[in-house]
This record gives structure tokens, C-alpha cells and sequence, in this order.
DNA sequence: GTCTATGTTTGCGG
DNA sequence: TCCGCAAACATAGA
């Protein structure tokens, strides 16, 4: 559910809210697994006392960072959210952990498919070095992943979706951006041209872009979808171009969009703005 | 009620 | 190295 724009609203949220410089005075875990490296005891033992210094993202993950240089990392997967409640309000369904701060709000943890995970860590190298550059960042130029791209022989869609590659794309953002930038979710990555490669480069940051300006995707209305804290939904549904459009006229090119499966994954094309065999030039 | 699909990630086997 | 499959789990929609 939540990629790189729905994450980077709800770290945005969070700052917004003033948690930072809160110190977590109490800490329970309902759903053990939800603490991926602790045991709950040992969890909310450590938890206890620490003053949260920063909360910032990488990839799909939101990292708080600790006054003492510790972090706890966090990923949300397909369903999990954040909510801030007062001190009393009963715990609902879903509710797996919750933090108690020292202003008296709560932040809580919900996760209805319980798939998220928490790492309380001294440090966070071990996860967040594993993952690909950051997209939006400066140093991720048109060239960059253009030799990204030739070091692979792999399909787009599946390679784009690998966090190891490029961080925080997922299948609705990777569908997106291939319609804009025309290309085949199915071709193979070093077979794309130089100004394939600045079109998909340019078309991957403009709809993050434009995910983070309209708050996130949010798609229907349930247990399942996507919410930032306060349950406010995101508006970018209305701005996307083919994910889960399948039927409907293309944008461009009136084509209706069809809907194939590439790694397993659903994935939206349209069959003429994104061909796949590159038009031959007829031999004269 | 039953069946299928689901926005993420990981691990296994070929 | 790459790919397909299954699993973690609950819900929505047909």
C-alpha cells in the first residue's frame, strides 16, 4: 500500500504534529511479531525513556531517530498506519502498538493485515544501506540509472519494484511512470535507449512529485487503504494515468488500458502509448 | 456463505 | 543471476 509519497506524508504529518523532542514514557505491544528484532518485554524496556530526536524517511521506511543515536525503524508494508490519540481513548481493532508520550498523546501503531514490522536498532545501516538510491535525491541523475539499467538484464517492472535498485517505488508509482514515460513493463533493462532512459528518469520523479504534492494515494475507502495520521485520505487517485484504470481510454491515445500480470504483480498499460517491440525502421 | 484478489517483502527452488 | 512461487494475514468485492 504505501510507497515513497504516501511514507513521505506520513513522516511530514508526524513532523508537523510535534513529536519530535516527546520522550516515550510507556510502551505496549499487542501483536508480538510487530516487533520484527525484540521480544515485546525487551522492546518496550529499551523503548522506555527515549527522547525522539527525528523522524525522518528512506525508502518506505520511517526512521525516528533517538536523542542517544539509536532508531527505531519502521515499515508499514500493505496496511499498517499511524494514528495520535489521546491518553484514553479505547484501543480498536488492529491496534498493535501503542507508544505513550510524554505530552500525553499516543502514537499508535494499526495494522490490519499485521504484514508491518518494527526494529528498534543502535543503528540503521544494516537496513537502510541495503536499499537502492533515493529518487528525488540530487544524485540520482538520468545517468545514474541509465548505468544502473546496463548492469542488469532484467525486466522493468520487476527491476523498478526491487528496493535494492531504487528505493521506495512500488506497483502503483512503477505503473505510473512507465505510462509516462512510454515504455514496456516488460522490456529488458539495458535495451533502452538514451532518451528512453531520461524519459523513464524524468517520468519516475515527476510522479512521485506529484504523489507527495496530492498527499498520497488513497484508493477505495476500507480497513485497507491508505490513511496519514488523522485519518486524512490523499487526493492522488484522481491524478493517476492508468493503475487500476483497466478499460478505460488512455489519456493520450484514447487506447483503453489493459491490465497484464509481469512478476506476478498487476500492472497497467496502455498497449500503444508503451509498445512493446521498438518500431522497426523498414529497411530501404 | 464462498471464492479470488490485494498496494509489500522474503526465502526457496529451478 | 534471474524468475516464479508461496507465505505472512485480513478484508473487499464479486
Amino acid at each position: 500500500m504505501p510507497e515513497l509519497p504516501e511514507i513521505q506524508t506520513i513522516v511530514d504529518d508526524l513532523n508537523a504534529a510535534g513529536i519530535v523532542g516527546t520522550t516515550i514514557t510507556k510502551a505496549r505491544v499487542y501483536w508480538p511479531p510487530s516487533v520484527a528484532n525484540l521480544s515485546p518485554g525487551v522492546f518496550c524496556r529499551q523503548i522506555v525513556g527515549r527522547e525522539i530526536s527525528a523522524i525522518r524517511r528512506r525508502g518506505k521506511w520511517i526512521v525516528f531517530a533517538m536523542v542517544d543515536g539509536g532508531c527505531l525503524l519502521v515499515h508499514l508494508r500493505m496496511t499498517g498506519r499511524f494514528h495520535l490519540t489521546s491518553a484514553h481513548e479505547k484501543r480498536v481493532k488492529h491496534q498493535h502498538v501503542i507508544l505513550h508520550l510524554d505530552n500525553d498523546l499516543q502514537l499508535r501503531y494499526q495494522d490490519t493485515r499485521k504484514f508491518g514490522r518494527f526494529y528498534l536498532l543502535d543503528t540503521a545501516e544494516a537496513i537502510l544501506g541495503a536499499l537502492g538510491p533515493e529518487p528525488l535525491e540530487k544524485e540520482f541523475t538520468a545517468r545514474a540509472l541509465g548505468r544502473k539499467l546496463l548492469g542488469k538484464n532484467r525486466m522493468l517492472k520487476p527491476l523498478l519494484l526491487d528496493q535494492s535498485f531504487i528505493a521506495g517505488l512500488g506497483n502503483i508509482y512503477v505503473d505510473e511512470a512507465l505510462w509516462d514515460a512510454g515504455i514496456h513493463p516488460l522490456r529488458k533493462s539495458p535495451s533502452l535507449s538514451k532518451s528512453e532512459i531520461r524519459s523513464l528518469h524524468r517520468a519516475i520523479r515527476k510522479v512521485l512529485r506529484r504523489g507527495i504534492e496530492n498527499l498520497g494515494t488513497t484508493l477505495g475507502s476500507g480497513q485497507t487503504n491508505f490513511y496519514s495520521i488523522g485519518r486524512r485520505r490523499g487526493r492522488n487517485r484522481d491524478r493517476l494515468m492508468v493503475f487500476r484504470k483497466t478499460g478505460t481510454p488512455c489519456l493520450r491515445c484514447r487506447t483503453p488500458i489493459q491490465r497484464i500480470i509481469v512478476g506476478q504483480r498487476s500492472t497497467h498499460i496502455c498497449p500503444t502509448c508503451q509498445p512493446i517491440e521498438v518500431e522497426k525502421k523498414p529497411v530501404k
